[in-house]
RNA sequence: GGCGGCGUAGCUCAGGUGGUAGAGCAGGCGUCUCAUAAGCGCCGGGUCCGGGGUUCGAGUCCCUGCGCCGCCA
């Protein structure tokens, strides 16, 4: 039997799910669902990346220990992809013991073999948040990013992973397999990266230990993404289970985002060489959700919940839109306006009413039974046969809306038929011959259109095989052949298959939803700062040590300033409510860590706080002992 | 700054190897009655970003300018 294996990245679980979980996962079990109706042995990986700084430190805030904050966090995603009809076929987590385990082994087997050595990382690193930075990452004057304090220069041993090595090969695989990467463009990219030249890659940490030690040296712990790439091995039996393992691997294809192409397309076909593994045979790089023409933020992600889309809408809806909306590959737009027009006008008008007008008639004229079989007329057997190719060749390509395109317009062609062929009239005037072969067109047509949804919305499909009075959850590959439907079977029209949504209520209900959403933004942007943004601004007693006004200006005053450990000079508008003279010795409040500037050609590093207006300001002036340099918090 | 991609009807986009511009949506008009006020038909004279070139003939190839986007620096 032949195998498919197909994998979605494994989701880190700081995080709750999101329509990019959401929407990846969805990807795959369409992918996986087709194949599996095409005959093949499927097995879907999907799962979580519980190891890793960001996890310990957001358990320790928590109070918990991050295992169990990663228990905790594992089931929103195990709901969510029941609740969506994800079919995975194991969901790993890299906690679990035969992962940690495999990962352990394969580290200390490079180890041995030399692709992996230790040497001494050298690095930007700001001890508070216990990471390092690149150069080009710091902020002016070498502040952390993240948090804003200056970060000192820092050597660390780790282990590295020997990537420059597989430079060539790496091209020489990617020469051999120009798919290997898709979209072609990513392909593109990767490529002249490559090409650029790479470097050894640290594989090690010791400034946390969360993660899987290194076996052979328990002071570091494996890189997370070391760690986790090995997951589409380990999930498939590597190191367990050498049969299964044997079976399914290379992976046919990871579907992952965009923004962890490069770990996927260099660093993990290399980690694989380096073990004598074959690499996987595509990846595949899909773009990005922006939500009502906005880009993704926090509050947005609210309005686009998976759960919150399933309450209102279905879940096979919500997977039809994602898969339909938007070339794959290619970043796209939730727009919910969009949506309403694919629900009202796709789902509903086109395919929902094709279902409940054809076997309205079918139940009318022919007493509820689907009419003796017909092999078709040659123009309807053509469009069948081309739908058919067109979809193939889609899916084959994970062009998910072009498979969709092609299946509706089937269903479009399927309401001309019935126009054209009006059965109505073919009752009236007695052809009852010519309604049943018309009819039994029209039901076999929707038999198919039922498989060809089948991947993307099963939980429809199987409604619309119960409606043409077939009993089938699962569709197989000879399912595609016409003739499926035997003659006799009895349909039941039901209750229409989509209802149709109302589109100024959906709508003005996201607008206020969005409005809201801004404002809170705005809020937090403009009202209030929160702690971190605040400790970023380094402030700390100063005495003047010298005071002079500065040349052919009223208001400026050039202070020499004693912060403790060095000296300062900044520029202050505050000559013309205080002499030079009068500041000298005065301790007042420095702010270090802003952007120096030039001021009347003297570098002002910095400045002093000071209150009031144009008219007068009004220096704080702290108490003499205060001591020089004492932070300002 | 380097490399790559894109710029086609109001909107979203199709348009292998060059030969009289297409789809869906939106909008307008019309029409059937089996149907979820659904369906179906008709209506788009768009400098195919600008300029130059190759050619009997170029959205379709080459050069160049402009504007977006991606990756890298």
């Amino acid at each position: 039997m032949k195998k498919f294996y197909i994998t979605t990245p494994i989701y880190y679980v700081n995080d709750i799910p999101h329509v990019g979980h959401a929407y990846t996962t969805i990807a795959a079990d369409v992918m996986a669902r087709y194949k599996r109706v095409k005959g093949y042995d499927v097995f879907f990986l999907t799962g979580t990346d519980e190891h890793g700084q960001k996890i310990e430190k957001a358990a320790r805030s928590m109070g918990l220990a991050p295992k169990e904050l990663a228990d905790k966090v594992v089931v929103n995603f195990k709901k969510l992809w029941e609740r969506l009809g994800i079919g995975y076929s194991h969901f790993i987590r890299t906690t679990d013991f035969y992962h940690e385990e495999g990962v352990s082994r394969i580290f200390e087997m490079l180890y041995k073999k030399g692709d992996i050595y230790l040497g001494e990382y050298e690095g930007w690193y700001c001890v508070p948040c216990e990471t390092f930075w690149a150069e080009s990452q710091l902020g002016s004057g070498n502040v952390c990013p993240d948090c804003g304090r200056p970060v000192e220069k820092l050597k660390e041993k780790s282990y590295f992973f020997r990537l420059s090595a597989y430079q060539d090969r790496l091209l020489e695989f990617y020469e051999k397999n120009p798919d290997f990467v898709r979209p072609q463009g990513r392909m593109n990219e990767i490529v002249s990266f490559v090409k650029r030249g790479l470097e050894d890659i640290s594989v090690s940490r010791t400034t946390f230990k969360w993660g899987i030690p290194v076996p052979f040296d328990k002071s570091h712990v494996i890189y997370v993404w070391f760690d986790a790439l090995f997951n589409y091995v380990t999930g498939i039996g590597y190191g367990w289970d050498e049969e299964k393992f044997k079976k399914y691997w290379p992976a046919d294809i990871h579907f992952i985002g965009k923004d962890i192409l490069r770990f996927h397309a260099i660093y993990w076909p290399a980690f694989l060489m380096a073990c004598g593994l074959e690499p996987p045979r595509r990846i595949f790089a899909h773009g990005w959700w922006t939500v009502e023409g906005r880009k993704m933020s926090k509050s947005l992600r609210n309005i686009v919940d998976p759960n919150k889309l399933i309450d209102q809408f279905g879940a096979d809806v919500v997977r039809y839109f994602l898969m339909r909306e938007v070339p794959f590959g290619l970043d796209g737009d939730f727009s919910h306006k969009a949506l309403v027009t694919r629900i009202n006008s796709e789902l509903a008008n086109d395919l929902g009413n094709l279902f409940h007008r054809v076997i309205a008639m079918t139940e009318r004229y022919f007493k509820g039974t689907v009419p003796p079989y017909f092999e078709g007329s040659n123009e309807v057997r053509t469009k069948v046969n081309e739908t058919l190719r067109e979809y193939e060749e889609a899916m084959e390509n994970q062009a998910f809306s072009r498979a969709l395109e092609a299946t509706f317009n089937l269903v479009r062609y399927a309401n001309r038929y019935v126009d054209t062929k009006a059965p109505w009239e073919l009752y009236k005037s007695g052809k009852l011959e010519e309604l049943g072969e018309v009819l039994y067109e029209l039901l076999e047509i929707m038999r198919i259109t039922a498989i060809l949804c089948y991947p993307f919305m099963p939980l429809k499909s199987r409604e619309m095989f119960k409606k043409l009075g077939v009993d089938k959850v699962e569709p197989e590959e000879e399912d595609f052949n016409w003739g499926g439907l035997k003659g006799g079977e009895r349909v039941a029209k039901g209750d229409p298959l989509f209802v149709r949504v109302d589109e100024e209520e959906v709508l003005g209900k996201v607008l206020k939803e969005i409005e809201d959403a801004e404002k809170e933004e705005k809020e937090e942007m403009e009202e209030f700062v929160s702690i971190e943004d605040f400790v970023k601004l380094k402030l700390v007693v100063a005495e003047v040590i010298e005071a002079e006004r500065v040349k052919n200006s009223s208001k400026l005053i050039k202070l020499i300033l004693n912060i403790g450990n060095e000296r300062r000079t900044v520029v202050a508008g505050i000559g013309g409510s205080y002499e030079p003279s009068e500041l000298v010795g005065k301790k007042v409040i420095y702010f270090s860590n802003l952007k120096p500037k030039k001021i009347r050609g003297i570098e002002s590093q910095g400045m002093i706080l000071a209150a009031g207006n144009e008219e007068r300001i009004y220096l704080p002036i702290l108490p003499e002992d205060t001591p020089v340099g004492s932070p300002v918090k």
